[in-house]
DNA sequence: GTGAAAGCGCTAACAC
DNA sequence: GTGTTAGCGCTTTCAC
């Protein structure tokens, strides 16, 4: 079909085992054959058969990233600094999208991760989630994003002290009717959202503020979704909120859109802070809380990769990231000119 | 090291072919047999090994996503598309950056392609970049977005027809001087952009107006680029222009926030209008031609497939997606109560 | 330093 | 229908 190492080796007139070892740049081969064999190889296009490698040697070459959702900015921006990282490398990158609560998948997730790869970078997966359990069962490298599952290695961002910040920043605004916008769950210890919720439950218990149910709704991560959850904050409650905190840049967008929709403006008549510090959120100067999902993904990527090579084995432990408060005029209206 | 084949027909009593047969649900096993072969390959955790599946078959049971860019999100909403389909598929999706121009690629595409999968996605890539060169010569089955290159299965929207209505929407809004913010190369017919940038002439020209050169600025596609080409439009230029036509969503936010920051309003001071439809551009009120990128992805994916499994050899030919002008106030200023 | 040969785990002829 | 057997293309001992 296809050029083979016994065509290598016959043209060059050596065995295979040379030309496999000269390929992959063995010391233990004669510079001089080394050399020989690697310009017939390319002259010949000869390229290895990834699958004849991988069950030779039991590697697999590739790495997965698993994740919830494709269409969510910061998956898009942890994909951008997983890319970064592994571009500098010969490993495949595949993507397995699994987890999404609408979606019960067809085909059971071991059945695809198994074997496949050598090993997972698991993005923002709720910890009691089957998949979690289904990959640890697996008992390869694991670097997550999110909260610490039964692996090793693992990136956070402090979600709890973001969350805590941005609830102070509506607070020391003078707010005392603060809404939240969550995602699905935000009492569900198990989620990943659980850690904002308790910060800002801790800013507004320090605040001596109390937390109203009826001004936490949920917003599903999605900017359709926090544009429902604004529809509700304003119709049907009596007194609506005059401060916003929405547990994503998206969900706030969608908010934003309702208040304008009704001739609100955020920062005057309703303060609105976000969380996830996309780059869209100058233009609508949203106020929010930056996490550096970029960096987020290359680091995870950078601990799968130790965990592969054997250099931090079982655990290269737990980095957390900085997030950052970016106060912009969604929550502190500057006397600007604004015509 | 982990359960195989033999393991399994050991335990069900019969022969390694009949596992791999009743595994994959072949007519030719007795029913009985297939059930218990399926037990116990369920019993035993059982997972083919996709590395000897792939080397004994020949397929690799996996597509290829080529793109130049992950960090767009167009290419976000297409992958939302083909991860759609291929969610349904027993198929692995791998993902390859390259033809980026910025990234001297350290290992040749070519070396990181073969092989490893059954077909390519590829994504907006220039017609003569290298990697469409080495792509084809892979000879796979591959399916594209973008122009047609030397394979069959293509996806398209029409590019110029699209440029054409964004630039005639301006000229009925009473502007003559457009200014154009562009990619990187409009003028080269290889490129993508080429096509809108036809459109764009053709309805200059068919309105008497004249394109003039200064008033036409590269902004890399990006937010940051935008900006920049707006500044260079306010500072650079002596009359700046009327209205301006972006090849992207993306470069038009840029150039919203450096008009915001110079206090100056789309639509009321300058007309704006983008390209591609993204969920944020109704939050800036962003005039726009709205492509169906998630469509694009689900089509392409689709086609490839068909490629693959024969149903449309060598060509299931070029599909072209339809584009919508969605008109709003950075080009329309309605006079709606905007406190 | 290099070659011969034995797998890696699966599938596909071919024979029964 | 089912089993036997010969690979798929590479890597890797183990001799030399």
């Amino acid at each position: 079909m296809s050029v083979t190492v016994k065509d290598v080796a016959r043209v060059a007139g050596v065995s295979t085992a040379t030309v496999s070892r000269a390929l992959r740049g063995f010391e233990t081969v004669d510079p001089a054959i080394r050399q020989h064999v690697q310009r017939v190889a390319e002259r010949l296009n000869y390229v290895a058969s990834p699958a004849a490698a991988a069950l030779s040697t039991g590697r697999a070459g590739s790495v997965g990233v698993i994740t919830p959702f494709v269409n969510r900015l910061a998956f898009q921006r942890m994909l951008a600094g997983i890319e970064s990282v592994m571009r500098g490398t010969e490993m495949d990158l595949l993507l397995y999208c699994t987890g999404d609560p609408s979606d019960p998948h067809p085909v059971p997730p071991r059945k695809r991760l198994a074997r496949r790869v050598d090993g997972f970078i698991v993005l923002s997966l709720a910890l009691h989630s089957p998949d979690v359990e289904e990959i640890s069962k697996l008992n390869m490298p694991v670097a997550s994003f999110g909260e610490q599952g039964p692996w090793g290695s693992n990136v956070q961002v402090d979600d709890r002290a973001g969350a805590n910040t941005a609830t102070e920043h509506l607070i020391e605004q003078g707010h005392t009717r603060i809404a939240l916008i969550h995602g699905r769950d935000a009492h569900d210890p198990g989620v990943l959202e659980h850690q904002r919720y308790l910060g800002f439950r801790e800013a507004m218990a320090r605040a001596g503020l109390p937390v109203d149910p009826s001004l936490v709704i949920p917003g599903d991560f999605t900017i359709a979704g926090g544009a429902r959850a604004m529809s509700i904050l304003l119709e049907s409650t009596e007194r609506p909120p005059t401060g916003v905190f929405a547990f994503s840049d998206e969900m706030a967008y969608g908010a934003i859109r309702v208040m304008r929709e009704r001739g609100l403006a955020p920062g005057r008549d309703i303060a609105m802070i976000g969380f996830d510090g996309h780059e869209t959120s100058s233009l609508l100067d949203l106020s929010t809380i930056s996490v550096p999902f970029e960096e987020i993904g290359a680091t995870t990527a950078r601990k799968l990769l130790d965990e592969i090579e054997g250099v931090a084995v079982g655990a290269s432990g737990v980095t957390v990231l900085p997030t950052e408060l970016t106060v912009r005029a969604s929550t502190v209206p500057h006397p600007v000119t604004r015509p």
